[in-house]
DNA sequence: TGCCATGGTTACGTTTTTGTAACCACAAAT
DNA sequence: ATTTGTGGTTACAAAAACGTAACCATGGCA
C-alpha cells in the first residue's frame, strides 16, 4: 500500500517534520518507545485505542523514516523489539517541550499523563 | 460543526499538543502568521494548496484553542487580520527546532524553505 | 442601477485515515 | 494430533478530512 504524505514541493522543513511525527498515533509511539524497547504486543496494550493493522502501519512507517528500529528474533512464537534510533532520541526534547507548552497554556492539562504503568 | 479531537482521557499533553497543531495545514499556519499579521485573502494565497473552507475551518480552531487572534475590521469589503496569540508565540522556537531537527536527520530537506515571498 | 471585492458559508462528492473481524505461519507444549 | 501464542496480513466497512463550485451580505463606486 502506498505511503501518503503531504506534499512538499518546497521541501519545507516543518512540513517533512509533520509527516514523519504527525499522524494521530506516532507522537504517542515514540514517547512510549522512549521508556525503552518494547514489543509488539506491550505496544498495544499501552496504546488501548488503537488498531493491530494501524498499528503496523504506524510502526513501518516510522521505520521507513529511520525513527524507530525493528528487530525480529528468530524464535517461536515470533519476537519482535522495537526501539527508537538516534535520530528518533533527538526528537525527545522537542516532543518534551511541546508538553510542556501545553501543559503551562492550557488548564485541565498535566504535564506527562502519559505515563507507562506496569502491564 | 462539531469538531474532532483525538480521545485524551489522561489529560495527555502531548495529545493535546497535537490536536491543537497537528493538522494538515496548522503549523504551516502559525509559521506564516509568525511574519506578521496577515488577511484572510493573504494566507489563501500564501498556502496556494489549501481551500478557502479548510482554511476557515483551522482558523476557527487555532483561535478556538487561544493560538491566534481574529480582528475584524467594520468596513466594506470586510477586512479580517490575523496574528498569533502570546500562547501561539511561545510555541515558535519549539517549531524551530523540529524544522532544525528536520533538517539535521535527513537530506534532501532544507531548514526553514517555508519562506514568506512577497505576493 | 448594477457591478465589484472581501471573507466567508453551504451542499455535495472524493480521498484518506481508521476500525473490525477473520485469517495465517510457525514451533513448542499438551 | 490438537491447541496455544506472537506478530502480523487481508478484505471490507466506517469515519474523518479535504476539495469544488456555487452562493451570500455589505457598502462603495461607476
Amino acid at each position: 500500500m502506498a505511503r501518503k504524505v503531504i506534499d512538499n514541493p518546497n521541501h519545507c522543513s516543518l512540513v517533512h517534520a509533520m509527516n514523519i511525527i504527525g499522524g494521530k498515533w506516532k507522537p504517542i509511539i515514540i514517547y512510549i518507545l522512549a521508556n525503552g524497547n518494547l514489543r509488539f504486543g506491550k505496544l498495544l496494550i499501552f496504546i488501548p485505542t488503537i488498531s493491530k493493522k494501524v498499528l503496523t502501519e504506524q510502526l513501518r512507517e516510522l521505520e521507513e523514516d529511520g525513527i524507530i528500529n525493528r528487530e525480529r528474533f528468530a524464535e517461536t512464537p515470533p519476537r519482535v523489539e522495537y526501539s527508537l534510533t538516534e535520530v528518533g532520541e533527538a526528537l525527545l526534547p522537542i516532543l518534551r517541550q511541546l508538553s510542556e507548552w501545553t501543559a503551562a497554556s492550557f488548564e485541565d492539562v498535566e504535564f506527562e499523563a502519559c505515563k507507562i504503568v506496569d502491564v
